[in-house]
DNA sequence: TGTAATGTTTACCAACCGGTCAAATTATCA
DNA sequence: TGATAATTTGACCGGTTGGTAAACATTACA
């Protein structure tokens, strides 16, 4: 008999494991090229190196394919956030966070590309995502950020639109890649170019553009 | 007969000034709401309030029709950088170039979009315009910074990484709002947003967050 | 080993895609 | 007004879309 996905309560054939890998790994690749409404089940397929149907066996639909895609790499996407430390020290803190932020659009672009493209959209399949658990997480670290600046050990800032800086300045080098290799040219397009953005924005969020005598830091 | 477009050498009839200003707007609309592979003629046609067939006297393809409205969109776009002027106070220059770039972000979110969309996809309509007169533009309005910076009247800064973190953290507002809007909440989504951001953004780049008493400014 | 569950493929479908065509309609202007 | 050019429409085309049906192949396991 045919078991749905979805009725697979028991555990899971290697196969299984090892096919919804690869066409996960798949879709991640096509859907964050072209987005969802841009992406065609065939080429995922093709990309996946599987039929069609085969594919379509393992998710019945385009819409559960890009549903399970989002869920597993969500979780991943928001851990920087989750490591912000209430504890340590503030500057610290935000400059790490703007350093893992980076290295993830660095390291991770495509799964940045697919919540751009996403988001940019209009977000019609993870509306609640944003809504729930995302922006629960960002109002506890906003309350940090708050805490910190009433604290006197960060100037007093919106919280909210701190986070919205680092996220936008960062993930910018994944899902503007093509533009910031455009514009830097050919020389300036290699392995340095994380390195001379980290050293920028730390600065940045540091002490700003003002010229200042080696701040305390 | 039928004079396709790319004939009329001609001054252009007073219908087809309307129509054409019709569709590239509705083109707009759908364009920037799902890419150019995600949109579809019949939409635009929709949207504009015509048949398809009627649609394609006007732009005879699809392609035609997006880049038409790239090539209007694109010099407005870059029009605050261009006003972006060596000879007055750095600071101010930089703080109006922030206000003006958040001002489009929020009068103009689709103009963004159609972009974010395009380059999110990696550019293939508009890679010349980026290595063409995009970064022409860029590398003059860089040297302009770097001068700031060596005349010792802002931080010592890649003047690169400066414009691309000026373009992201407003671009952000109109590219992102879904999320925006979601992680503010139903309260902070009216018009006082973008004060807000303006607020916090004009202090990031100018001060950074570290605490300082009232600098000069 | 046998057999039932799992996995794969071929052939196919209706709906939609970008785009064409010729006929019908409307605007222009001598 | 009439004829000519510009505009609009409905019917249609080949290719692609997401998804299905059923036969076939393979695997797991008693």
């Amino acid at each position: 008999m045919v078991l749905p996905r979805a009725a697979r309560t028991q555990r899971r054939t290697r196969i299984q494991e090892e096919k919804e890998e690869r066409i996960l790994e798949a879709a991640l690749e096509v859907f964050s090229a072209h987005g969802f409404r841009g992406a065609t089940v065939d080429q995922i397929a093709d990309v996946a190196g599987m039929s069609k149907p085969n594919l379509l066996y393992y998710f019945r639909t385009k819409d559960a394919m890009h549903r399970a895609l989002i869920d597993r790499v969500l979780d991943t996407w928001l851990d920087p956030l989750r490591a912000f430390d209430a504890e340590g020290n503030p500057v610290t803190e935000i400059r790490s966070y703007i350093r893992r932020k980076l290295e993830m659009a660095r390291d991770f672009p495509r799964e940045s590309r697919l919540f751009a493209n996403e988001v940019l959209q209009g977000a019609p399949h993870i509306e609640d995502e944003l809504k729930g658990p995302l922006k629960e997480l960002v109002d506890e670290k906003a309350e940090v950020i708050r805490a910190w600046a009433k604290a006197g050990k960060i100037a007093k800032c919106d919280p909210y639109h701190l986070i919205f800086a680092i996220w936008s300045t960062t993930q910018h080098y994944a899902d503007f890649d093509v533009q910031v290799r455009a514009v830097l040219g050919q020389g300036n397009s290699g392995e340095g170019r994380f390195e001379d953005a980290a050293r920028f924005l730390e600065r940045l969020f540091v002490d700003g553009l003002q010229v200042s005598e080696q701040p305390i830091s």
